[in-house]
DNA sequence: GATCGTATGATATAACATATCAACCCCATC
DNA sequence: GATGGGGTTGATATGTTATATCATACGATC
């Protein structure tokens, strides 16, 4: 995937290749990637959009596999403390990972009228954001980039 | 105030010109600075970090200015809207503007140890969320430029 | 088989945000 | 001075996101 993906592409392989992936990775991690962990990963997967933890829910409780906030919540915490989804901070929801191969500093691009959030690399030496917070002597442990907007698809017709 | 504003200062003028600021730009602009919305403005200045909305709310209720959250967030539109104020969205909080005079795109160094936000400038044509959207072929309409850490006071007790 | 760490289950509540509708005020115009 | 429109405010209710807390299950290890 590249940082054009708003592109047509065969997303069946997204799904696949994304959780084969991380039960790979788990393994060499020893990370308990369990059933519910597992299924709100796929559920990510599934679309180029980020998803409230709620939405989340919903899939989980008509599938028997928890009922409650923290269920989802949990399975959440474990996914992006893990690098396997993101958190979109405008959104308050969750997107899986497109880039698990390499350490990063994801910028987000959020189409307002589509909504699918496409997540590119940055090479955060070179951003604003740390050029400002060395500047200030201040240590980054978190950088949230996301800009929301209108993709090259929807941009002409709004 | 500059980019460095992890640093001590005159915290009172930072009240007072950014109300007087406010002030004229209104008169300006034939905006409506009312009582609450000033009151708002003037909350948010007496600290240097983000509020939540319920926070603010609390001040207004105790001085009679409003008891319900759509006061709270309809002053906030007012001021974040006019460039008066800033959404941290990270925080899913607020912070008044210390850049009123110019236009800008802000990165925010947020301190997770005090809790102080500072408002940096940014050269947004030079940051890497424009340079990937710009590659994308995407419209930002807005941008989210935040970091979490530690500010130079707290990074060395951590 | 006791203990420990990790993961789940379950309930409740905190925190953040908006929809809706009625009332009000200013002020521009007739 | 009456009329009407735009913006603002008041009030109620509700929707949405997130976490605190306590209890339970289960496998690993000693």
């Amino acid at each position: 995937m590249t940082s054009q993906a708003f592109e047509a592409h065969d997303h069946r392989s997204c799904i696949a290749a994304g959780v084969a992936s991380a039960v790979q990775i788990c393994a060499e991690r020893n990370l308990q990637l369990t059933a519910a962990r597992q299924r709100v990963l796929e559920i990510l997967l599934s679309e180029h959009r980020a998803m409230g933890a709620y939405e989340i829910l919903e899939h989980l409780r008509a599938e028997g596999l928890g009922s409650q906030p923290p269920v989802a919540y949990r399975a959440l915490e474990f996914l992006t403390k893990n690098g396997f989804a993101h958190r979109i901070e405008r959104l308050n929801a969750f997107i899986a990972c497109s880039h698990l191969d390499n350490a990063h500093a994801p910028v987000f691009l959020i189409c307002r009228a589509c909504e699918r959030v496409v997540e590119a690399e940055a090479n955060a030496a070179q951003g604003e954001i740390d050029r400002v917070a060395r500047r200030a002597g201040f240590v980054v442990e978190r950088a949230v980039r996301e800009a929301e907007g209108l993709c090259p698809a929807c941009a002409p017709t709004a």
